[in-house]
DNA sequence: CTGATGTCAGCATCACTGACATGG
DNA sequence: CCCATGTCAGTGGTGCTGACATCA
């Protein structure tokens, strides 16, 4: 997707492997298999009670916790308004908890309850299952090469080195209390 | 994302080049690039009053015209009621055309108008320069193993054989009148 | 005061469901 | 009658902007 116009001949693939040229044909992958993956997910995690969304962000704070709304958001690469509402979302749901901490009373840090942490394990076998089916057939170095493939694209994207770092889920907490 | 909890000792890389198990991270990273592309694409878009959702539909067009208003939403991975609305979008600014053929009265198909062409053109142009920024550093080798790696999850992902067909670009119509 | 953090309201877009009209 | 195609309305989740309160 994103592109599949215009002539057919300045739109192909030289060696013929691929129906378009290689730079349209990436992207158009990465939309439609984003989009496929998506949907399957949301209907594996609505017994649960999740949705993607809610799902992702109560793996992180998990993992993370305790982490703020920031921290939070970046992991996720979504907006901290958007970011607020899923969070409201866990906390109506009785899987996430806010508290504030003493020493900088801005902040609010997230944590998980018992039955979120619950959830959570449910959820995470239920992707690693899906997430293995679509990688059956796949050998590791191919994964490792899709990897590094996906740092390359998401170091050109984010121009914030800092903010790389913590999509890149490099360290998550540092400089908290300083 | 859509992973990122549990213990350390489970989700580790064991050869530690990266912060996750391979399973969890190529998926953490599909997610996160894609969001950023998109976020950015858009404002890309937003000059020529197109969103990415509405240049993907017009560039589909652009290049399989005449096409059905189902053809367009599976080459998209899109919902029909969804493709309805930014078809909508489309026609409404006067980019493309809908037409009912004899043979089939329940039919739509859809074309460009100049105007549509043209803003197709200029989008495509901004997109490509986008994305071959992305690719830059990335030998031709690299990006074919990346579609084939992208190829191999869309034929897990999407049942249906024929729909396989359209969504990897293969043919777009046949059987339209017979 | 300035900047950082988090929340909130409003707006637009989009996904999904279920219903509906049309026509083969 | 049955099924395919396309549209439409309603609901809910999401992204973004701008405003706001709080507090270091």
């Amino acid at each position: 997707m994103d592109q599949a116009g215009g002539r057919r001949s300045r739109l192909a693939d030289p060696r013929g492997e691929f129906p378009l040229d290689l730079t349209t044909y990436v992207f158009h992958l990465l939309a439609v298999v984003g989009r496929h993956r998506e949907a399957q997910l949301d209907k594996l995690l609505q017994p649960l009670g999740l949705t993607l969304s809610r799902h992702r962000a109560l793996s992180v704070v998990a993992s993370q916790q305790p982490l703020t709304m920031s921290e939070l958001a970046d992991f996720c690469a979504i907006d901290r308004t958007t970011m607020t509402r899923i969070v409201d979302q866990l906390v109506e749901a009785e899987m996430v908890e806010r508290t504030t901490p003493r020493e900088d009373r801005r902040q609010v840090l997230l944590s998980v309850t018992p039955k979120g942490a619950a959830t959570c394990r449910e959820s995470l076998k239920a992707i690693w299952r899906h997430n293995q089916h679509l990688l059956e057939g796949l050998d590791e170095e191919r994964q490792r090469t899709a990897a590094r493939i996906l740092e390359h694209f998401a170091a050109r994207l984010v121009d914030d080195p800092a903010l790389l770092e913590r999509v890149l889920l490099r360290q998550a907490r540092e400089r908290r209390r300083s």
